[in-house]
DNA sequence: GCCAACGTTGGC
DNA sequence: GCCAACGTTGGC
């Protein structure tokens, strides 16, 4: 896989809930329950293609697992409506959904998670989003960031 | 399990 | 519209 045109993304998810390997067995996974508003605009700022860090977030050790790439755009997140999920959000309604969500279709993963602590290291990766906006479950990656954490991720560091 | 960071809520 | 209280995220 070389580089696209198109954005770069990471996007975290806590293993013992939905991991990079569940995703191999999926294949394809909907995106849903996301609850922060920058987060979900990014999200609707995604296009079919856009390649995704798989970062696996509240592990032992949290970093980035593999790759994966958005396989459809953003539409109402249905799970916003439903009382009995635990993504309900009374303020949601047909006409106003709120929440939108992607879905992520997986690429590869990386022969061992390229942990967060190995990427603290990186003095190219220093202004990385990930370590300034912590709490922020998907941002934008810039290009060159993008591409030394795949070398890095393939290489199994 | 602790706690710092920080987003959200709600009283005023 | 401010801001204190509260809840959540996520590293360690």
């Amino acid at each position: 896989m070389s580089s696209s045109d198109g954005g770069r993304w990471l996007m975290k998810s806590e293993p013992d809930v939905f991991s990079i390997d569940h995703l191999r067995k999926k294949k394809r996974e909907r995106w849903d329950g996301v609850r922060n508003y920058q987060a979900r605009n990014f999200m609707r700022s995604m296009a079919v293609g856009d390649q995704v860090l798989f970062y696996h977030s509240n592990a032992e050790p949290s970093g980035v697992a593999g790759l994966a790439r958005i396989t459809a755009p953003a539409i109402p997140d249905h799970t916003a409506l439903d009382p009995s999920s635990e993504y309900f959000d009374p303020k949601a309604t047909p006409a106003d959904p709120r929440w939108s969500m992607v879905e992520v279709g997986f690429v590869e993963a990386f022969p061992r998670v390229l942990a967060l602590a190995t990427l603290r290291q990186v003095p190219d990766l220093a202004d990385l989003w990930l370590f300034q906006r912590s709490r922020l479950s998907i941002q934008p990656v810039e290009r060159h960031h993008f591409d030394l954490i795949v070398s890095l991720g393939r290489q199994g560091a």
